[in-house]
DNA sequence: TAATTTCCCTACCGATCGGTTCCAAAATGT
DNA sequence: ACATTTTGGAACCGATCGGTAGGGAAATTA
C-alpha cells in the first residue's frame, strides 16, 4: 500500500469534510427531487457556502449527477453483498427478498430508490443524464441475473425470471417512494415470493 | 336526458376550448413534470394568456392536480375497456398485457404513465397530492383483480396474483419512463407472461 | 516574518419564478 | 342603443432562481 494519508495542500485547508457533504447533498436531493430542490438548499442543509460549493462540486447539475454516481455504487455493491450473504437456493433468494425490503423500508420516512425518483425527472435533460436510466436498469439485471442464478435453470430461464425481478424491484421502489407502508411493501414480497417459489 | 347544449353564458364568449388546452396541459406535465414546468409553458402550450389560465382552472397545482385527476380516470377506463375486451382464461390476460405495452408504447416518445412519473415528484407536496399515489395503486389494483380473476383460482391466490400484477405495471412505467425501448418492454412482457403460465 | 495559496462569506448579478392588476374588446340581455 | 358581463392581453409585482465577484481570514512554504 502507498501513503493513505495524502499531502496536505498548500493553502488553508477546507472547514467541511467532502464526503459528509455528498451524504447531505444526496440526502436532500434524494428528499425532494431535483428540480425542486434550489442552491439555497443544499446550502443550509450542508453549512457550505455557495461559492464554496460551485468551487468544489461545480454547477448544481454537477453535484446532482456526483450524487447519482455515488449512490448507484453504493446501491449495488450493498445488493451484492445482500445477494452473497443470503443463502444458496430458493431460500437464499427469499432471505434476499427479506433483507432488501429491511434495507429499502429503513429510515424513519422510506424514499424508496433515489434512480428511480430521479428517473422519472431526467427525461431529455442535461447532457450525461440521458443514459442513467439504461445504465441503472442495467446494473440492477446484473444484480437480478446473480440472484435467480441461486435456483438454478436454463440459461433461458434465468434471463427471463431476472427481468421480472428487474420489473418486480422497479415497481416496489416506486410503490414504496409513492408513500406505500410496510404492509403494502411486504405483500408485493409476499407476491414474488409467489412465483420465486415455482422456479423449484 | 336535459340539455346536451348549455346556455350560453352572458359575457365574451372564451376563444380557447377547455379541454383541449387540459390535453394540452396534461402533456406538458406529462413530459416535464410539475416542477420544470412553468406558467409559461403551460401559456406557449395553450396558446392562453396568464390571467385566463388563473381564472379558468386556479394556481399551477390546480391545473396539475386536475391533469392528473383527469388522467387517472381515463387511465382506468382505458385499462378497463382493454380488459373486457381482451377474451377469458390465461390467452385472455396476455392479450391485455399485448394491448396494453401497445398502448403505453404509442406515441413518438413513449412517457411511461403519468401517475409514475408524477408519484415520485409529490412527496409531502401540497395537500392534495398525499393520497395520490396510494389511490393511483388501489385503482390499479382493482384493474388487476378483474384481469387475473380471468386465470380463476382461490381469493387468495387471486389477491397475491394481483399484487405481482401491479408491481409488474408499475415497474414497466418506470422502464419505459427511464427510456427503455421496445425490446426492453416487451421482454418484460415475456417476463410476465410466463409467470402468467405458472396459473394455468 | 514575509509571500503565497486557498478558503470562507457577504453582497450582488440578470433572469425567471408564480401570480395579479388594469383596461380595451367582444359578447350578452333588456 | 345601452348597461352588463366576461374575455384577451400587456405590463407589472416582489420573491427567488442559479451563479459570480471581491475582499478579508487562515493556513501553507520559504
Amino acid at each position: 500500500m502507498g501513503e493513505t494519508e495524502t499531502r496536505r495542500p498548500r493553502g488553508r485547508p477546507r472547514e467541511f469534510d467532502e464526503e459528509t457533504a455528498l451524504d447531505q447533498l444526496t440526502e436532500l436531493f434524494w428528499e425532494q427531487g431535483f428540480a425542486r430542490t434550489s442552491v439555497a438548499d443544499l446550502v443550509e442543509a450542508t453549512g457550505v457556502h455557495k461559492p464554496s460549493l460551485y468551487r468544489t462540486f461545480g454547477s448544481k447539475e454537477d453535484v446532482f449527477a456526483r450524487c447519482l454516481h455515488r449512490y448507484l455504487d453504493r446501491r449495488m455493491a450493498t445488493m451484492r453483498d445482500l445477494i452473497a450473504s443470503s443463502g444458496p437456493g430458493i431460500e437464499g433468494i427469499e432471505a434476499f427478498l427479506d433483507a432488501l425490503l429491511d434495507e429499502v423500508l429503513s429510515g424513519a420516512a422510506s424514499k424508496g430508490c433515489l434512480l428511480v425518483a430521479s428517473s422519472a425527472e431526467l427525461r431529455g435533460s442535461t447532457p450525461g443524464f440521458e443514459d442513467f436510466g439504461a445504465t441503472y436498469r442495467a446494473a440492477l439485471r446484473e444484480r437480478a441475473t446473480e440472484l435467480v442464478a441461486k435456483a438454478g435453470g436454463t440459461p433461458a430461464e434465468i434471463e427471463v425470471r431476472a427481468g421480472i425481478v428487474v420489473i418486480w424491484m422497479l415497481g416496489l421502489d416506486v410503490s414504496v417512494r409513492g408513500g406505500a407502508q410496510r404492509a403494502e411493501a411486504w405483500a408485493a414480497v409476499d407476491a414474488l415470493k409467489a412465483v420465486v417459489a415455482t422456479w423449484a
